[in-house]
DNA sequence: ACACTATTTATAAATATTACAATGTAAGAA
DNA sequence: TTCTTACATTGTAATATTTATAAATAGTGT
């Protein structure tokens, strides 16, 4: 279950010598146990339950540790607030235009084009970002149904 | 020449429309001829010369009605300023992360990852992004210069 | 236990973008 | 042409996300 991930993550931040304060924790599991993509501040939301008096700094500047670290990656979407992914095993995302909605899918990985683009551009390629936009099915039936 | 560009990029906003303001022109020229591609602050400072009493509010509608019409594309990039590309042939995007230079790169278009994607997920697909990002030649240099 | 460092908190600040109301401008009808 | 109307622009205020900073707190090693 999530217990493994969540002790595998602990482990990885600890090899990277950072702390586990009990917020952290609580934003790992978070993070791993929501199938969702959060955002910061539903993060910041869902944890005021059990730290009432934590700061949104705090979400934020422990993302970023996390980020620095690996176990995490930031979807940016220009003015909306970013999302936040446990990075466990090769994906992508498809990206309800309708509700928002993220799914993960899992694909081989676009070595090729990194390849070719480092050949065409010259550059060192570290990584790279793709997602795919579409209509979920609900969204779908839903469009139906009102036309 | 950027010429022929931008008269057929007037061309396909009048078919839709759209009325040519001087501003409109200008903002369309800018975003035509310059290599780069700008952020609406930069456009909008590039155009302080010539209109010195444009709004920047002015940029950002017509950087929008462009992107309704299919013109222009909006690359965004979390916090940071979004950037826009004037659509013209299918290009993706190589990133450096040492000093923010966006190079294009012609690759086929991903278009069995969308169908995998579609068939996997169920969403209708419309379209997809992706970027790569590394380093630069220029960067590159300066970083082995230095070590 | 003590000194030192990392972390959290709370608040303020920076920044990008949008909303809104008022003004200006262009196109069509009379 | 002149009136009317719809669209554009301007200027400013508002919103929202994220970061910076300083003070308070907690944790680690000696």
């Amino acid at each position: 279950m999530s217990e493994v991930r969540i002790n595998e993550a602990i482990d990885t931040l600890k090899q990277s010598g950072v702390r586990i304060t009990p917020q952290r924790h609580a934003i790992l599991e978070h993070l791993i146990q929501s199938m969702t993509h959060p955002t910061a501040d539903e993060i910041y939301k869902s944890l005021e339950g059990k730290f009432p008096n934590m700061s949104v700094a705090t979400v934020y500047n422990n993302l970023r540790v996390f980020k620095e670290v690996g176990l995490v990656k930031e979807l940016t979407y220009g003015d909306a607030s970013s999302r936040f992914d446990c990075v466990t095993t090769e994906h992508y995302h498809i990206i309800c235009e309708g509700c928002g909605k993220i799914v993960d899918f899992h694909y081989p990985g676009l070595d090729e084009v990194e390849a070719l683009a480092e050949s065409v551009t010259g550059f060192d390629v570290g990584h790279h970002r793709m997602e795919i936009y579409g209509t979920c099915p609900d969204c779908r039936s839903n469009k139906t149904k009102i036309s």
